[in-house]
DNA sequence: CGGCCAGAGATTTTT
DNA sequence: TCTCTGGCCG
């Protein structure tokens, strides 16, 4: 689970004890310097040394004062990030403490703690590194009362903020058909990131959307307010507005650091970028890093102008144009070249490379998804033979993360490991948040989402219908939703029935019971108690198909055993605060296939990259051909994925998809951007004519093949193997070659009378 | 009034 | 394919 899975070693310090309220601003963020370690990056850096061009050491080099670098992809950007950070603790003696980088994703974050681990010593973890987000979540817990942000809130997450959505829009007796939730989310989120308070929305607002829009958001801020949350985009404008404060939390950090680096600048929006220049005011010491061919996040109001005020509002800054690319093959260039050549308006930057030419770019035609999802898996499969590539050298990348489930199953069926790296979140399951709303309760009993969400999970006799008039009331007297529940228990607003008064008051007791353990316990172990006394164990222990959920918790539970040398005071809050910055993503530790989407891939690279669904509709997405700017962005988003290719990329096309509305399979246009390749250099393949997707649905099914637990087996890729479990299509295989480790795999890829070498064991 | 079941809707990208 | 919502039953 990165970004919550560390490792207690390297660089961190003692658990601190005592109360939050002692712990200085410098100790809690060597603390969290400790606390932020990732796996490792899923190509080993370069190892330490010289390793620098020119115009790269320039830019190292660069002394004191504004540095923008702009750079198309591969040429080094966030090596020169890396560097620099370490060529101003060595050569300029910027004490580690007082340099602060900031990343786009927590991701990067944990990447480019481990390069610079690697290359200084020591004192390393006390540099900060970290997302916009995590850096203000941070400042906020500890003064965020001066802007009126309580030491207890809590960052609500995407699913509560739909949920606000949707009760505002009922109770203001909107439909709220008419108007989606998730768009009206979009323009809330957008105005705050671009510091349009509330009020000068409503002014701005010139459509009926944009009106009702302004008219949620007031609403909406009131009931975060209420419960003490924060949505993402307050934490950049509270933490902005504490910043600009000028008081103890600007004291503890902008006084603190003397070198500010951000990476992925293009992507960067207002509120980000007001709060790098708040931070370097005084001494301009700031490095941008960027490249606008890679700008693809628009539409959550990353603002390409910040490059170009950059320059103003640093008059003496240093530019430093890299043009060399170390990453990709030549022929890989010239496609990337080819995709985001014709972008209108665009500087010309020339990007070469010294690197061979390397294998022609393969444009697969392929019948249907189906067939696209097997010619990756089995061209995976034969990779791994043929030419001894790991797993982990692979990556696919997508447009939209529903595209991942037809190549996970192709995946499953050759038995090839994979990691998801974006999409649902481990902390967006069900049974996950339901445990984390008791928490959240017990942090902070304002929360009035996480009250909800506690009180029905799991179902204890309290329903919608006594939450609602808790509510209601709650809303009239200004009260906290415990508050007024505590009164109704005692027999005043509102009058619920005696059952439901009982129930009620046990949920009070065993939240309050919690809220005392929590100052004693460990984070683990709260989560432990939380898990038996809220009564969600028993119903997972009741439910069919809890194997699985059970499961999750536990993971939960390891996550949180993180944080336990951490003070019980503090280490719910630090807990939470990181799990709702990370979502808690998978672990990246082991030797596996990626599966990302574009957005996800922005900053890394892999040897193998396969890109699914080159069609009109997917990519670019049919979302965005109305709009010119649109269209150009998904240009930028594809050629983000090119350019993520080190040795062989792979562009594949569908003739046929399916399209979920319609539920029956479209033909499809090969997309816009794959006409635009240059035919040399490339390598054209179909599979028409041979593989229709009808004639293979309708094939009779070869007879099938069933496993027993304890069967021995052979799989091409594992080896020798013993099923664990079976069912009619699929087995889970423990293989000797990899350590134990089970797989699930299609039964049609293993071959029964292998060497059960458990038994052997 | 709460719980359960069945049917509909969903998918663009994320901190 | 999975998750929310609304209607019906206890
Ligand atoms: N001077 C150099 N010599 C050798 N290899 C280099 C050099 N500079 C960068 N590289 C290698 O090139 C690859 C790309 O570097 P890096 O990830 O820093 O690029 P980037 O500009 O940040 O790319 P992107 O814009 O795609 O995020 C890395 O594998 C890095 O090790």
């Amino acid at each position: 689970m990165r970004g919550i899975t560390r490792r207690t070693d390297g660089g961190r310090r003692a658990p601190h004890e005592g109360t939050r309220g002692e712990m200085t601003w410098e100790e809690w963020a060597a603390e969290a310097g400790g606390r932020e370690e990732y796996g490792a990056p899923p190509v080993a850096p370069t190892a330490p040394g010289p390793g620098l061009n020119p115009a790269q050491r320039a830019a190292v080099e660069h002394g004191d004062g504004a540095l923008l670098i702009l750079a198309g992809p591969g040429s080094g950007k966030t090596r020169v990030i890396v560097r620099r950070i370490v060529w101003l603790h060595e050569r300029l003696g910027v004490r580690p403490e007082q340099i602060l980088a900031v990343t786009f994703t927590n991701k990067a974050a944990g990447e480019m703690r481990e390069r610079v681990w690697q290359m200084i010593d020591g004192e390393a973890g006390e540099i900060s590194i970290g997302t916009f987000h995590a850096f203000c979540a941070r400042i906020l817990r500890h003064y965020g009362m001066a802007v009126g942000v309580p030491s207890n809130y809590v960052i609500c997450d995407p699913d509560d903020q739909q949920t606000v959505v949707r009760d505002v829009l009922r109770m203001s007796g909107v439909p709220a058909a008419e108007w989606k939730p998730g768009e009206i989310l979009g323009a809330i989120s957008r105005a705050k990131n671009e510091l349009i308070g509330a009020r000068e929305m409503a002014l701005r607002a010139k459509s009926r959307s944009e009106t009702i829009a302004a008219e949620v958001r007031e609403r909406y801020d009131e009931a975060l307010r209420a419960a003490h949350a924060l949505d993402f985009d307050d934490l950049l404008a509270r933490g902005l507005d504490l910043i600009k404060l000028r008081g103890e939390a600007y004291a503890r950090t902008a006084e603190r650091y003397r070198h500010v680096l951000i990476d992925e600048f293009q992507d960067t929006n207002l509120a980000q970028y007001e709060l790098a220049k708040a931070l370097t005011s005084t001494h301009g010491n700031i490095t941008a890093v960027g490249d606008p061919d890679q700008s693809i996040y628009s539409w959550r109001a990353a603002d390409l102008r910040n490059i170009v005020n950059f320059e103003r509002d640093f008059p003496n800054s240093r530019v430093v144009l890299l043009d060399q690319n170390y990453r990709s093959t030549r022929r890989i260039l010239e496609a990337a070249r080819a995709v985001i050549g014709l972008t209108s308006g665009r500087q010309e930057r020339k990007l070469w490379t010294e690197n061979p030419a390397g294998d022609p770019v393969l444009v697969i035609d392929v019948a249907g998804a189906a067939e696209e999802a097997e010619f990756i898996a089995t061209e995976i499969a034969r990779a791994i033979r043929d030419e001894g590539r790991d797993f982990g050298d692979f990556a696919v990348i997508y447009r939209t993360n529903s595209q991942s489930r037809e190549i996970e199953l192709a995946l499953v069926r050759e038995g090839i490991p994979y990691q998801m790296t974006s999409g649902t979140r481990f902390y967006d399951r069900r049974e996950v948040r339901d445990l984390l709303a008791w928490l959240r309760l017990v942090q902070n009993d304002a929360d009035a989402l996480a009250f909800r969400r506690a009180l029905l999970a799991p179902r204890r006799g309290v329903g919608q219908r006594s939450i609602e008039q808790l509510r209601s009331v709650a809303e009239d007297e200004g009260a906290l939703l415990t508050e007024v529940a505590r009164a109704a228990v005692a027999g005043g607003e509102p009058q619920l029935r005696p059952t439901v008064c009982t129930a009620l008051a046990t949920f009070l007791d065993l939240i309050e019971e919690l809220r005392s353990a929590a100052a004693e316990l460990r984070a683990s172990e709260l989560i432990g108690r939380a898990f038996t006394t809220s009564g969600q164990e028993e119903r997972l222990a009741q439910e069919a198909d809890g194997a699985g959920k059970l499961e999750n918790i536990g993971e939960l539970f390891r996550a949180a055993a993180q944080y336990d040398d951490l003070p019980p005071a503090e280490s719910l809050a630090i807990f939470l605060e990181e799990v709702a910055l990370t979502g808690g993503d998978e672990d990246e530790a082991h030797d596996a296939v990626s599966l990302t989407t574009l957005h996800g891939a922005k900053g890394l690279e892999y040897p193998v990259v396969f890109m699914p669904g080159m069609e009109e509709g997917l990519l670019p997405h049919a979302r965005t051909m109305q709009d010119a700017a649109q269209l150009e962005e998904e240009r930028r988003v594809c050629y983000v994925g090119v350019t993520r290719a080190q040795e062989r990329l792979y562009l594949l096309r569908a003739r046929t998809r399916f399209n979920p509305w319609e539920n029956a399979a479209e033909l499809s246009a090969p997309s816009r951007f794959l006409e635009a390749l240059p035919s040399d250099g490339i390598v054209q393949l179909s599979d028409a004519g041979q593989n229709e997707p009808a004639t293979r649905d309708l094939a009779a099914p070869e007879q099938p093949r069933r496993f027993e637990p304890g069967d021995g087996v052979w799989h091409a890729l594992h080896g020798d193997g013993t099923v664990v479990a079976c069912s009619d299509t699929y087995a889970t295989v423990s293989f000797a070659s990899r350590g134990g480790e089970e797989f699930l795999i299609g039964n049609d890829n293993l071959l029964p009378g292998g060497d059960g070498w458990l038994e052997a064991a």
